[in-house]
DNA sequence: ACGATACTAAAGCATATGCTTAACCAACCA
DNA sequence: TGGTTGGTTAAGCATATGCTTTAGTATCGT
């Protein structure tokens, strides 16, 4: 990643850490604040920060701060993002089976009436 | 990542790479030797090597080496696991934003009938 | 047997990542 | 006004990541 890494660059190496999945899985569920967040993990708040920090950078998570507290909330198009990349390859995968496997029928049916 | 990482750690990380993903994109559409994979890629054997190997932890590739070539495929199924973690927070915040509209339609319709 | 092909192994290196601790600041609230 | 709450900044450190170059080791074709 020398280059300026890509939107899906980030999402993807958002998600690929258990502490962050953990805080996109308590934000689905709803707005938290910053402490609420680092509240069920076992790691200093600083930490929790730069957690955060990546999950923004990512776009999979905005915030807000109002008076001293800043309340995060996920933005599911951005979830959208890393799933639709996923889906494509797994459909073009899926596809491409399928014309291999209408060419062997094919070829049987080739060897069936010569 | 002091801990052994998790299957959905290692997919989600080797998918964060741009090579990583050219490489997947290039093996759903049908398996590949080592040197085909590297053939777009401006990086040295060695690299593309590199890569191949977190994509094979991860699980998303496999590869079996017949006479001095290795073919690599992918494993769809892996795919999957990535895909319908995201699916799942997704529809997990969906359902959230409904049950909070439908609750607040019940107020404005309170609020109507008195 | 001999060179070319296809991969592999090992070492080194620059940068990135995931923490920590130690201040620090800006609301709140009594 | 002064303490507590909620967050932020900065520095430091151990390990991980993404390459490179160099030096192999098995095939394969002639």
């Amino acid at each position: 990643m020398l280059n300026q890494p890509s939107p899906l660059d980030l999402t993807f190496q958002a998600l690929a850490d258990p502490t962050r999945r953990a805080m996109v899985e308590r934000l689905v569920r709803g707005p938290a604040s910053v402490s609420e967040l680092a509240q069920p993990l076992e790691m200093s708040l600083p930490a929790v920060m730069q957690h955060l920090a990546v999950l923004e950078s990512s776009g999979l998570v905005r915030s807000e701060k109002v008076g001293r507290v800043r309340t995060c909330r996920i933005d599911a198009a951005q979830l959208s993002l890393a799933e639709q990349w996923i889906n494509q390859r797994r459909m073009e995968w899926a596809s491409r089976l399928d014309r291999l496997g209408q060419y062997l029928e094919t070829l049987k049916n080739q060897g069936e009436e010569p």
